[in-house]
RNA sequence: AGGCCCGUAGCUCAGUUGGUCUAGAGCGCUUCCUUGACACGGAAGAGGUCGAUGGUUCGAAUCCAUUCGGGCCUACCA
């Protein structure tokens, strides 16, 4: 048995199969030539963290990007798709811990070491997860390169980087307000911070104004703050005040006498314009303490709760000294009153506490030159977003941007390499572990505890998993890469910040130069230095109902279900045929169902091939090599031209979509053609050419076969990228076991060949197809039954009538008819016939007809006819119109207009017959 | 507070610089057909004044303005 193909399609079995077999075979691995620049194509694959899972978000991504890199291979092109892990920094460590409760072990007490050791050990058995549902995906990585962010020489390339930039000066230490999480225990960016609004409360608060019975009130959201408040702030131009400039007041519950000062900070139309400032826990207060060198007192702790600088309220949690405040000063009447209030209250990204402002000594990037360039590279089009319009979301960002919280009080993670010297305080920043303090020669040196920021990693990583700092081959050849496909949620955090990073590292002076070699100048070096040439911003899958998937909503839809009951490849292709751009995507089964049905279609189509083949004994073997399309395709009817070109025009078509990161156009281009075109209408076709028992000679039925399945084999080629697994079991099928590649994925992707374009049997083609689905549609209106073969009449002009007379058989197999005879002059006003500005068919056969109703059809008909022609007449008669409007739409709608005419005509003349 | 996106058939969505659009597809629905590739199939069909209003234009689902509805992002206003 040659072309053995089980009759029933079973994705499960052939999916495993080959998704071993390529990653086996390590096709997908390359590497950079010794010399030369060649075609290449090259994208990092968005780390996922250690602890992750595949969602369906993944999976959209996953499947956009092996589309693109293996259309790029099949293209020809050198294709890396570099793959790897981050070590996530809180997500891990909170997992971790979390495993760690279980056992009733706590973080601290088994000391860092112990633990960092413990969450290698959880990377070993959990980590790899999402790498082996990859495999399962048949994602076409490289998986020789695979990485882990914090493997020796990447932890090296972040330990570089961090002392480089604070040699640029463009690292600082200092005690800032950070947003602090208490639950985590770790200062955290501002993007880490989301969010929410609540109902909250609008606190007004009288403070007395020492020396006479005037009072100032204040208004807050977070009354407990008050125990640390330094002054009362009001506007200078606010002249409710003026007269209390310079004095003090009493700070209620603490009776501390604080300042009123005059600071910007207070608005005039907000609340009493008088407001209370508390330098350690909030940022603008903290901004305003320094510009009137106010002290800071800080009064709530890391763990959030009221340390001893808050007096009776000191080992209170947050908001139980909220309460207990507030009932203070409603006893002692300083409370004015209470309002309503929404507040946008900021939360942990990754464990909804709401995070505190707080004052601590941390490590900032400081982001303005890094964000210049940025900018630069953006607005020049050295990168290009897609869609568009992310691209000024990234520009309003970063003209925005604010210094670059980086430091992370966490074990799990990059260790930051500076040293503090125990006898001077001197802080050395170092890319190795110094022997002795720089300014003291002190050796009591101790590492900073702090880890990094986790993105800061990644925002290194389309460079350093290419080699750098070491001017290497993978690095000239693969940077900048290509392309990056992500989603919107990491815009900020991770595609802005390998932009700024790229841009600075890959830039002179910290741009790798070959030995020998000269360096670029900073002109030449910038467009070189992005990270990737273009950014497609992938959306976000939703539900069915269009909700956002959340374990909580409980509608989370796991990719590796969705794959077992319809298969990998109709996952894919929905995801592709639902990827238009700028949309969301509400993923629902129904039509995964439906793709899962075109892939048995396939199949089944091959089956028919491979049946046909065998049958007449013919093999077959089709080049597929690089710059073939169709090859050796004897086009010797109508249906071979047309569906030769069909396939050509269809495959210019996909190519262009791709080009555009049109998956969605892609894949039903491909859809369309494969089933509607080549399933309904070819196969169709040339059923009586392959039946050497009853019609056809060998020779034919030869040829006929032959063009089948080299047709096939390039719509399998054209196939691959989206559905991977299908096209390479049929593929090798053909082959019968012996193909002349070792995959699918390494033969040449079609090209479309002008040569082999033909509209002449397009054109053709279109009016037999125009003619066969009148006569169904003649035969379903009449309720002629099915089986029945019914004589049809044409009426036509010469060139269609030898167009029909020459395909007769078609017309009577497609449409069952027994006969197709020719008359002379026009059917149109026969009931039971059907007219069109080219052909007039009638189907004869005995039924009675409703005449009223047909009569009201070919008038509603008539007029619909009637309204186009005026409405293209009109067109056609204003000269504006022919002057402005393109030679093809004028030569079109002229065009159409005769048509209409014709058809005009022909029901005008029936109508008068029917009276 | 600022910005972005969406509103097209019962459902989910296409519709690429305004014109060849009689606005398409999948699923669902109706009728017929188990014909040797496929019932995960074949054939035929019903179904939409393109959220609303106004404007620009010879021409608008497409551009502009306003408005209603839905979603999202950014933001240090107590």
């Amino acid at each position: 048995m040659p072309h053995d193909l089980p009759k029933s399609y079973d994705p499960s079995d052939i999916e495993k199969r080959w998704a071993e077999f390529w990653i086996k075979n390590e096709f997908f691995h390359v590497s950079a030539p010794e010399s030369g620049a060649p075609s290449m194509f090259s994208l990092l694959l968005p780390p996922p963290n250690v602890t992750g899972r595949l969602h369906m978000g993944h999976m959209l991504n996953h499947t956009q990007m092996d589309i693109v890199v293996r259309w790029h291979r099949m293209r020809g092109d050198l294709t890396l798709w570099l793959p790897g892990t981050d070590h996530a920094g809180i997500a891990t460590q909170m997992m971790v811990e979390r495993q760690l409760a279980t056992e009733g072990k706590k973080r601290r007490e088994m000391g860092r070491e112990a633990f960092i050791e413990r969450v290698w050990e959880w990377k070993k058995h959990y980590g790899g997860v999402i790498l082996d549902q990859m495999k399962r995906l048949g994602d076409s990585v490289d998986w020789d390169r695979e990485y882990f962010t914090m493997d020796q020489n990447l932890s090296c390339a972040v330990r570089e980087t961090f002392v480089r930039l604070y040699e640029d000066g463009l690292i600082y230490r200092g005690k800032y307000i950070v947003n602090w999480c208490p639950r985590c225990g770790t200062a955290i960016s501002d993007l880490e911070v989301k969010h929410e609004d609540v109902a909250g409360k609008l606190y007004e608060i009288r403070y007395p104004v020492i020396g006479s019975n005037d009072s100032i009130t204040v208004a807050t959201t977070r009354p407990e703050t008050m125990l640390g408040d330094t002054a009362v702030a009001v506007n200078e131009k606010d002249e409710r005040y003026t007269h209390l400039r310079g004095k003090n007041v009493l700070l209620p519950l603490m009776n501390r006498e604080i300042p009123i000062i005059t600071d910007e900070l207070a608005q005039p139309e907000f609340g009493t314009g008088a407001v209370k400032v508390t330098p350690s826990h909030d940022p603008n207060d903290f901004a305003a303490g320094l510009r009137h060198n106010l002290p800071q007192i800080e009064v709530i702790d890391e763990h959030a709760r009221m340390n001893a600088n808050a007096g009776k309220y000191a080992g209170l949690d947050r908001f139980e000294a909220r309460q207990q405040v507030v009932a203070d000063l409603e006893a002692q009447g300083f409370l004015v009153g209470i309002k309503d209030y929404t507040i946008a209250i900021g939360k942990c990204d990754r464990c909804k506490t709401i995070v505190e402002p707080r004052l601590s000594e941390q490590w900032f990037v400081k982001v303005e030159p890094l964000a210049k360039r940025a900018i630069e590279v953006v607005e020049k089009g050295y990168i290009r977003f897609t869609p568009d319009n992310y691209k000024q979301i990234y520009l309003n960002w970063m003209y925005n941007i604010h210094d670059w919280c980086i430091s992370r009080q966490l074990w799990w993670g990059h260790r930051i390499p500076a040293w503090k010297c125990a006898d001077c305080a001197e802080i050395i920043v170092a890319r190795t572990t110094p022997a002795a303090c720089t300014k003291c020669n002190g050796a009591k040196l101790e590492q900073d505890s702090d880890v990094l920021d986790t993105w800061f990693s990644s925002g290194l990583l389309p460079f350093t998993t290419l080699g750098w700092p070491e001017a290497t081959r993978d690095l000239e050849v693969f940077y900048p890469t290509s392309l990056l496909i992500t989603g919107f949620d990491i815009l900020f955090f991770w595609v802005a910040r390998m932009i700024m990073l790229g841009c600075w590292f890959m830039m002179p002076p910290h741009r790798p130069v070959r030995e020998g070699e000269q360096p670029l100048s900073p002109e030449e070096a910038l467009p070189l230095s992005v990270p990737f040439k273009d950014v497609y911003i992938h959306a976000l899958v939703r539900d069915a109902e269009r909700q956002k998937m959340s374990k909580t909503k409980g509608n989370v839809l796991d990719p590796i279900e969705i794959i077992e009951k319809y298969g990998t490849d109709a996952t894919r292709f929905t995801l592709a045929a639902m990827s238009s751009p700028g949309t969301d995507i509400a993923f629902n089964p129904s039509r995964t169902e439906g793709y899962r049905a075109f892939a048995n279609k396939i199949w089944n189509a091959a089956r028919f091939m491979f049946m046909n083949v065998d049958r007449l004994g013919v093999s077959v073997r089709p080049a597929c090599e690089a710059g073939t399309g169709v090859s050796d395709f004897q086009a010797a009817t109508l249906e071979d031209k047309w569906i030769l070109s069909r396939f050509n025009r269809v495959a210019a078509e996909v190519d262009e979509a791709l080009k555009a990161y049109r998956f969605d156009d892609a894949a039903r281009g491909i859809y369309d053609f494969f089933w509607g075109e080549f399933c309904d209408w070819y196969i169709e076709l040339i059923k009586p050419r392959l039946d050497v028992e009853n019609r056809a000679s060998r020779e034919s039925a030869e040829v006929a076969a032959g063009n089948l399945v080299r047709l096939f084999e390039a719509a399998l080629r054209l196939l691959h990228p989206v559905m991977p697994f299908i096209t390479e079991e049929i593929w090798h099928a053909i082959y019968e076991g012996k193909a002349p590649l070792k995959s699918l994925a390494l033969a040449a992707y079609p090209q479309a060949a002008q040569e082999q374009m033909d509209l002449e049997a397009e054109t053709e083609m279109a009016i037999l197809q125009d003619l066969i689905v009148s006569v169904r549609n003649l035969r379903a209106e009449m309720k002629v039954e099915q089986k029945l073969k019914v004589p049809i009449q044409v009426f036509a002009e010469d060139g269609v009538r030898g167009l029909v007379e020459q395909n007769r058989g078609a017309v009577e197999r497609l449409a069952n008819v027994s006969d197709v005879a020719f008359v002379g002059e026009s059917l149109a006003k026969l009931a039971g016939a059907r007219h069109t500005s080219r052909f007039d068919v009638h189907v004869v056969y005995e039924r009675p007809i409703d005449v009223a109703a047909e009569r009201e059809k070919l008038k509603k008909e008539l007029e619909r006819i009637e309204k186009e022609i005026a409405n293209g007449q009109r067109q056609l008669g204003n000269e504006q119109f022919l002057a402005k409007a393109p030679a093809q739409v004028v030569e079109g709608i002229r065009k159409k207009v005769g048509e209409l005419e014709v058809l005009r005509e022909k029901t005008k003349r029936k109508l008068e017959e029917m009276g």
